[in-house]
Parts: C-alpha cells; sequence; structure tokens
RNA sequence: GGAGAGAUGGCCGAGUGGUCGAAGGCGCUCCCCUGCUAAGGGAGUAUAGGCACAAAAAGCUUAUCGAGGGUUCGAAUCCCUCUCUCUCCGCCA
C-alpha cells in the first residue's frame, strides 16, 4: 500500500511512477473520492465535535443538580444528520481504500525501465554450463527413467500439476531442503521458523496477496462447511508461499530497534492455483500446485533494506554455488515485478535441458509496501514508531532445485551423481542409479 | 464438544453511564540534589487521521480501552455477535 499522503500531494510523480510498471492510476476517480471525503469528513467531524461539547455540558450540569432539558434539544436534530454523514463518510473511505489496495508499490528508481521479461537487465553469471558428450534428458525422463518420478499416479491422486517422488528421489528433495536449512541458519544467521500453513485474510492482506490475487490461491473450509465464516468467505487460504506467515509475524507489532534486523528461514510448501498459466510449462516439476520451497525474510531498518536486498541475494546465490550449478542474477524491469515488490533480483539456474536459464529464486525488497498494510513498525532513534522495510527471498524453490540438479548432474547411463554437499544428508550415496538409491 | 474466567497504554494494573485518552506503579527521557555508588525530588512519556499552512512548529478537531454492531444527548463501563487467551472435563495425532 501507498502513503495516501503521497497521492494527495504528489500525484503526478506516483503515477508516472506507476506508468513504467504498466499501471495506470484511477486518477479521476480518486480525485473525486478525495474532494468528496474533504468536505464530508469536515462536515462529520463538525457535527460530532458539536455532539461531545453538548454531551458534556449535560454531563457538568447533571452533576451540579442543574435542568438539562433545553441542552437535550439543542441536540436532538444532531442524531439523523450526523447518523448521514457518518455512513456516507464511511462509504467514501472504504472506495478509497479499495482502491489503494489494489496499487502496486513504486519502483525503485535503480529499477530499470521495461515491459516485460525481455527488458530485465543481467547482473552477473556464475559458473559455466557443462558440455554433455552424450544426448541429454530432461528431469521428466531422467526421473521417470529411474523409476523415482511418477506423474501418472500424482495425476490419479489429485490431478493435473502434482507430483509423486520416490526413494532416493524423494530423499534428494528432503536432502536439498535441510542443506538449504542448514546453511542459512549456520552461515547467514538466520532463525529458523515453523509455520502454519493455512492462514487467514488479515496475513494475506498484509503482504499483498489479497484483495488482489485472490485466484491464485487456494482456499479452505472446516470439513462439512460450505462457508465458515459469515461473509461467505473461506475460513483459510493455504500460503503460496513462507513469506506470508513469516512477514506477518510482525504485523501490528511495535519491534524494539535493537532487535533489528530480524532474519527468518522456513522450508514449507506453497500452494498455488496457477490460474491464468494454463499451458504454461505442462511438463514436469517446474510449475506445480503444491511445490516446497526455503523462504529468507528480512525485516530490517528502513536505511539498511537495500543493503539487505544485496546480502540476501547473495545468501541464495551461495546455495547454488555450493552446489555447483551455473546460474546468472537478473534485476527485474520495472513491468516484470511482482506487485508488493520496489526491486527485485530474480535468480535463474541453467538448465541443460531447456537450454536456457530458468528462475529458482525472487528476492524482493517490498520497502515499508508490505509494513503500512500490516502496521509493521519498530521503534526508532527518537523512540517514535515507524514502518519497518520488509525483504523476501526464496533461498531456494526446492523443486526447482531439484530439477536442476538431476539435469545438470545426470550421466550418460541414465544416473545422477550426487552433488559433495549433498551426500552427508543422502547416507553418503554418491549417485541415484537404477537400484533407486536406496 | 461441555462448563467457567478473562482481553485496558511499552509492561503491570485500577476503572460498572458524564470533567476518562484513561488513576497508580514499572520502564524510558530530561532536569535537580547528594563526593562516588545506592537512594531521593521534579517534569515529560499512546497511535492514526482531518482542517489550516509554501513547509515545520504551535493550534483547532476526530477516532481508537480485543474486533464488529446496538442502546444513549453521552459508552472502557450496558446489550448482541465474533475472535483470541486461560482453567476444568471429554475427545484426539
Amino acid at each position: 500500500m501507498l502513503e495516501i499522503q503521497q497521492l494527495r500531494t504528489d500525484l503526478d510523480t506516483v503515477t508516472r511512477q506507476l506508468a513504467k510498471r504498466g499501471y495506470a492510476f484511477p486518477t479521476e476517480a480518486f480525485n473525486a473520492l478525495e474532494a468528496e471525503r474533504k468536505t464530508i469528513q469536515t462536515q462529520t467531524q463538525e457535527l460530532q465535535a458539536q455532539r461531545n461539547a453538548a454531551s458534556k455540558k449535560i454531563g457538568n450540569a447533571k452533576s451540579k443538580g442543574e435542568d438539562v432539558s433545553a441542552i437535550m434539544a439543542e441536540v436532538a436534530h444532531l442524531g439523523d444528520a450526523l447518523k448521514q454523514a457518518e455512513t456516507q463518510l464511511e462509504q467514501i473511505q472504504n472506495s478509497l481504500q479499495k482502491i489503494l489496495l489494489e496499487v502496486p508499490n513504486l519502483p525503485h528508481d535503480s529499477v530499470p525501465e521495461g515491459k516485460n521479461e525481455e527488458h530485465n537487465q543481467q547482473i552477473r553469471r556464475w559458473g559455466e554450463p557443462r558440455q554433455f558428450d552424450f544426448a541429454i534428458k530432461d528431469h521428466v525422463s531422467i526421473g521417470e527413467g529411474l523409476g523415482l518420478l511418477d506423474f501418472e499416479t500424482a495425476a490419479k491422486l489429485s490431478g493435473a500439476r502434482f507430483s509423486l517422488m520416490k526413494g532416493g528421489l524423494a530423499r534428494l528433495h528432503r536432502a536439498l531442503a535441510q542443506f538449504m536449512l542448514d546453511t542459512h541458519t549456520q552461515e547467514h544467521g538466520y532463525m529458523e521458523a515453523y509455520v502454519p500453513y493455512l492462514v487467514n485474510r488479515e496475513s494475506l492482506r498484509g503482504t499483498g496477496q489479497l484483495p488482489k490475487f485472490e485466484e491464485d490461491l487456494f482456499a479452505v473450509n472446516a470439513g462439512g462447511a460450505e462457508n465458515s465464516t459469515a461473509n461467505n468467505s473461506p475460513a483459510f487460504h493455504l500460503i503460496p508461499t513462507a513469506e506470508v506467515p513469516i512477514t506477518n509475524m510482525v504485523r501490528d507489532e511495535i519491534v524494539p530497534l535493537q532487535s533489528l534486523p530480524l532474519k527468518y528461514v522456513a522450508h514449507t510448501p506453497c500452494f498455488r492455483s496457477e490460474a491464468g498459466s494454463y499451458g504454461r510449462d505442462t511438463r514436469g516439476l517446474i510449475r506445480q500446485h503444491q511445490f516446497d520451497k526455503v523462504e529468507l525474510v528480512h525485516i530490517v531498518h528502513p536505511d539498511q533494506s537495500y543493503a539487505a536486498l544485496e546480502q540476501l541475494v547473495g545468501h541464495a546465490e551461495k546455495i547454488l554455488q555450493k552446489l555447483v550449478l551455473p546460474y546468472r542474477v537478473m534485476a527485474l524491469c520495472t513491468g516484470d515485478m511482482g506487485f508488493s515488490a520496489a526491486k527485485t533480483y530474480d535468480i535463474e539456474v541453467w538448465l541443460p535441458a531447456q537450454n536456457t536459464y530458468r528462475e529458482i529464486s525472487s528476492c524482493s525488497n517490498c520497502e515499508a509496501f508490505q509494513a503500512r498494510r500490516m502496521q509493521a513498525r519498530f521503534r526508532n532513534e527518537n523512540g517514535k514508531p515507524a514502518l519497518l522495510h520488509t525483504l523476501n527471498g526464496s533461498g531456494l524453490a526446492v523443486g526447482r532445485t531439484l530439477v536442476a540438479v538431476l539435469e545438470n548432474y545426470q550421466n550418460a547411463d541414465g544416473s545422477v551423481s550426487i552433488p559433495e554437499v549433498l551426500r552427508p544428508y543422502m547416507n553418503s550415496l554418491d549417485q541415484l542409479g537404477r537400484t533407486g538409491g536406496e
């Protein structure tokens, strides 16, 4: 959410910034509502002030035992006018709020301007794609060839965009998550968190998924209940990312200055409806309704958030370096960034079978955008509450990392070597072969 | 699932219809005093808005005592609904 004061005082800059992302701010509607708001609010508050003053007089007079009927008569007519004004004001405020909640964050000045992913900027590259001297397979063929990856059964159990892993592959998946968690907690100073996978609407509004992106989420009700709440909304939503529960830990909190920065890491499944992505990445593990991710979140002092973003990306990159997987870091352009982000780096890992780099992590500084929605604050140097900055990034998407390992570490005989750093998590196994690795 | 108790500022806690944005304490900030330390004295100390202003300060004003609704000229206080916490019983991975 943007600051409403900024919209009132500097709407031109805001609309120009938003236009860079391809977002057309509804200027006329906003200005009209604002003008109305101003009138009605002043009027409402005047009426309230009158009522309060009269009520005070009545109280005073009564305590002295004086007659109050004269003052009572004075106030009698206020009731209806006041109620009407209050109702009207509330409607206007709601409309304004609705507009505000759907406006994306302003891009940071350093963000390259552009329409779509073609205008993203490469920041750096690490590692060299391996040269294969045999015909390579994609991760689906590799996994199915080993008898450890089974989309057909997954489809029977649940449907499209679900997967079933078995044996050494399931273990490799688990090993990746463990390895990531251990690296971040032991080497990068993160506090590990175990968080709810079902969250309420307030949390989703806090991080920006609601109200605009409801169709991307899965909703759940308690057993047997069609709708668990009176206003027709589901009891819970499944988290689309651990960013939601972790970041919302500080919702409605005032964090002491000395406890900043907060750095959390959590390994969770993520659930996404993938509405609007029909036909994209239908093959394999790349785009699933359910996937695991190790998520990194920083809650920081506003002065520190851009330094924190660089750190965060570095922490995610470290995982790929340890796994010796080639990647590149991209600065997303204005048109390709997510709703809440002021600046985003994507990390893209090399996938030999696709002969290209594919997103495996997205690291964003949301500045105060989420904090303002959440009322997440800290007590600043002057002892005053001020909004925090929030950042999040994948460190990394586990399923996609598994894809990268399978494809980059495949051997001519269909087996897959286990990256060095994962072997301690694999009972010292050094490759997945036809035996299933167990 | 059943029965009961509760939710007040950074924290503890008083407050059952009027001068309560809220006593008192703790904490914190500033000042004074004492040779140091300890103790003591004084002052201050919620948040988000609106108006006005070039802007800041000051000012005027509104809202907020778990959330939402209601009663009333007036609600922390009375009524209703919900959420959460705690205790006891039952069930349960």
